[in-house]
RNA sequence: GCGAGCAUAGCUCAACCUGGUCAGAGCACUUGACUGUGGAUCAAGGGGUUGCGGGUUCAAAUCCCGCUGCUCGCCCCA
């Protein structure tokens, strides 16, 4: 047999009620802030990921679907979307479009990992970006606030949001400097992985989960004391900003976001019950990547979310299952099932929703077919209905039955789907 | 890439530790009791080379080894 290939799965009829729900709330609430859908492809140019998200990162150095096409272009599959959209805005020249740039996205993305519980080998994610000249904070506290909103909105209460400042170009590297001093003495009575970041990513020590690691982490001096006096700002202008809209934050000055990119705020989501992998969502800002790419100079800020995670934390109540059939029809015979065949076309005009079974089968069966599937009601049409030009309607609720010639049926079914149900499809 | 756990019917699981009643139950499915009327009940039935391969043994779902797959964790991230 074959099967999905690892860290991928299928999405059943059962369960994409729960994936509409968040699709089409998160298209509902972005869209009251402003945001615009986009649709970038699916790869893109290894380079593109390379340059953005950093070479050295474990994304692009180990985790990247890359191939090559049979042109001999290095493509890879999109592991994250920051990077595609900023080239979008490039390519498609949108700083003419307003000084800034809102749009979302949503989709697959695919990295090469172990999978575990909240993450696959193909993910998907929501995300959003917002792009100009301006770098002004309250921009970042609108995202924030969108995002939170958009999860209240789907119920999602158990939840923490975290923030921080990663500095800028001028000053991160000062303090990158002054990290490494302060750890210095430590760092051979750490942990390997950080003996490894010591070198590589020192920022990422601050990462680092090891309990016996704690106390020399702890004593390290803290980014949000050490950023230059335009980030420092920039950073109490936004705490001002979130205070001012309500929003609970903690600041985590310990963290730091993976993708080269990032500048000056960080955020991170974080959900219940979601297991080792508790980061629902994540973002920040990414001033210079515009220029990185090739671009003109533009401020950034966005977030992604995993919408798998998302998922974990979403209450089981949220979505609903799908619609019931609205009618049943069970006939008898050869001349009564082009009778249905008609009369279902007729309500599927109207959009009801219309089942019957291909098979001729006996009443009972029937009938119990109509009530497994859920039907509202069942119209049976026989020998005795069609002498008498008139179907046998049935409420599958009280079992009450009437019989009906087919425009009245029609007409009665139609009629009977109340207003809020048609204008919610 | 590393570590741990798990793999028996479509689904959830039992039997495994303490090898030896034909590999079982519930749910689901099909059929009948009930010739044209559902939900309940009762009965019958279909469906398994116990993930794959090898070993130990008179005998393996059960013990051992290898492989594959899945799950969880590390790493990293959404």
């Amino acid at each position: 047999m074959i099967q999905t290939v690892r860290g991928t799965f299928d999405i059943l009829p059962d369960e994409l009620p729960r994936w509409r729900l968040v699709e089409e709330t998160a298209r509902a609430v972005f869209r009251c802030y402003g945001y615009r859908e986009i649709r970038t492809p699916i790869f893109e140019r290894t380079e593109l990921f390379a340059r953005s998200v950093g070479e050295e990162t474990d994304i692009v150095a180990k985790e990247m679907y890359t191939f090559t096409d049979r042109s001999g272009e290095r493509l890879s599959l999109r592991p994250e979307s920051t990077a595609s959209v900023v080239r979008a805005y490039i390519q498609h020249k949108m700083w003419t479009w307003g000084s800034v740039v809102k749009l979302f996205y949503m989709g697959p993305h695919f990295r090469y990992e172990r999978p575990q519980k909240g993450r696959f080998r193909q993910f998907h994610q929501i995300g959003a970006e917002a792009i100009g000249h301006t770098d002004d904070p309250a921009i970042d506290a609108e995202l924030i606030e969108m995002v939170e909103e958009y999860l209240e909105r789907l119920g999602v209460r158990e939840r923490a949001l975290f923030l921080n400042s990663v500095g800028c170009a001028q000053c991160r590297p000062a303090y990158v400097r002054r990290l490494k001093e302060a750890l210095a003495g430590a760092i051979p009575r750490m942990c390997e992985n950080c003996r490894r970041r010591y070198e590589v990513n020192p920022l990422r020590i601050l990462d680092c989960k090891v309990e016996d690691d704690q106390p020399f982490i702890e004593r390290a001096p803290a980014l949000v004391d050490h950023l230059c006096s335009a980030c420092a700002a920039h950073f109490e202008a936004l705490r001002r900003h979130l205070d001012a809209r309500g929003i609970a934050y903690r600041i985590a000055p310990r963290l730091v976001r993976g993708l080269d990119y990032y500048t000056r705020t960080a955020f991170e989501i974080t959900g219940a019950r979601l297991g080792a992998q508790n980061a629902i969502a994540g973002g920040g800002r990414y001033d210079g990547l515009s220029e990185l790419l090739g671009g003109p100079p533009a401020k950034g800020i966005g977030f992604a979310l995993g919408v798998e995670r998302l998922l974990l934390a979403l209450p089981e109540e949220a979505a609903v299952a799908d619609e019931a059939p609205d009618l049943y029809i069970a006939y008898l015979g050869e001349a009564a099932r082009q009778h249905a065949f008609r009369l279902a076309r007729r309500l599927r005009r109207e959009g009801l929703i219309v089942l019957y079974d291909f098979e001729e089968r006996r009443l009972r069966r029937l009938m119990a077919q109509a009530d497994r599937v859920r039907a509202r009601y069942a119209v049976l049409i026989g020998e005795d209905e069609l002498a008498a030009g008139r179907y046998t309607l049935r409420d599958m609720r009280t079992g009450a039955q009437e019989a009906l010639s087919e425009d009245a049926l029609v007409q009665k079914l139609v009629a009977s789907r109340s207003p809020s149900a048609s204008a919610s499809r």
